[in-house]
DNA sequence: ACAAATCTATACCGATCGGTATATTTGATA
DNA sequence: TATCAAATATACCGATCGGTATAGATTTGT
């Protein structure tokens, strides 16, 4: 038995890089040759350590999901009032929607875009499917959890609310991608969070 | 001179087709043989007709604006309060979003976050940017102008509204490629219309 | 009827797509 | 140090991409 010759590159370093692609280009636009240069290693190198294209997305995806999208959670379980959690909420999304140097908008709603024009392999397409409701059932149960705080008024409908928060989000990504400044969906999120019924 | 043996196909006809198949696939993801297909005509046709994927793709960009997004616009100028104007407007624009037969989504949005990926040809990525803030200028001058009507309190920022509105749209439309129903998206829209200072 | 013009159909072009076979380099184990 | 597994680099594969040359079909003007 004898170990070989050990990769030259930090997997998951090619890994971000490979998710960066994806995210700026879709799973379409984001040809071998673009993902590789990006990674920095050649093709052979790519398919030992992922599979193919399908599965270097799909691990793609759970990266971003992990290391991206989730860590905004935390701020909904700060202990502080309701309206700021919220609100830290939001504007931390935005802020990496808006992301100077780094890719604009948000992967999972470009994702869900493009796999509804049935263009994505069939993996990929059911992956995409699992997430895509991931926020709203996370917001729908954490919703419902502040009602019964009476943070919210008894009789409130909490998965029209976690929708709403949903559709804002998916709105300022789209706003993100082209070119609207942080301050301009600041100010959009101000608009947005006066339109939930706060009891406090 | 003489003239020349007449096309067999309906120019408009096909051009609706090939906007239907940008529309759901975007431009990267439609072939040609997908297009052309869709445009029931053969690849010769088409160029000798539209000149190439590009030009097809501007004409039928065009074509969504005139046929299908700038009619919704009537709503805000019908002889009704501006609250029912309005939400008959966003009513308008989401039941083409969600539309049962038919491409779910709104056209200008997918395109406008497929350009951000630098995935278009120039041409294309130029008209994009400029009809990109369509919306949003037409609403800031029709919100200014509710201002003056004093359907709205004098101070109100026009622009930022335009930016909600628009948001809660691009919300919408992903929302509606992520299958959601009509009726969901109007518990939205009925949300989001609260976060709006109507004087009335 | 004939000729000029224009549309349609087939078949093809080079370039790029995702993916891989082959050969070489590397390095851990024996 | 010899061995051999594993990573790299090059060069290539068939399929599909956008786009076109060519030839036949169809219409109009003379």
């Amino acid at each position: 038995m004898a170990g070989g010759r050990q990769r030259e590159f930090n997997k998951q370093e090619a890994l971000d890089a490979a998710m960066h692609v994806f995210w700026k280009k879709g799973y379409v636009g984001a040809s071998l040759t673009d993902l590789t240069t990006a990674m920095n290693i050649n093709k052979p190198s790519m398919y030992a350590t992922f599979g193919n294209k399908e599965e270097l997305f799909i691990q793609s995806t759970h990266h971003y999901l992990e290391e991206y999208a989730k860590p905004h959670i935390t701020y909904l379980h700060e202990d502080k009032p309701l309206k700021d959690r919220l609100k830290n909420y939001l504007l931390s999304i935005i802020e990496g929607q808006c992301n100077e140097q780094g890719v604009k908008g948000c992967y999972v709603s470009i994702c869900v875009s493009e796999a509804a024009g049935d263009v994505f392999p069939d993996k990929a397409a059911e992956l995409v499917t699992e997430i895509r409701d991931f926020a709203e059932r996370y917001l729908t149960d954490f919703f419902q959890q502040e009602i019964i705080n009476s943070n919210f008024p008894k009789g409130t409908d909490s998965a029209t609310l976690a929708r709403f928060i949903v559709t804002l989000l998916h709105g300022t990504a789209a706003m993100a991608r082209a070119d609207k400044k942080t301050s301009e969906l600041e100010a959009i999120v101000d608009t947005a969070i006066t339109a939930l019924p706060f009891k406090a």
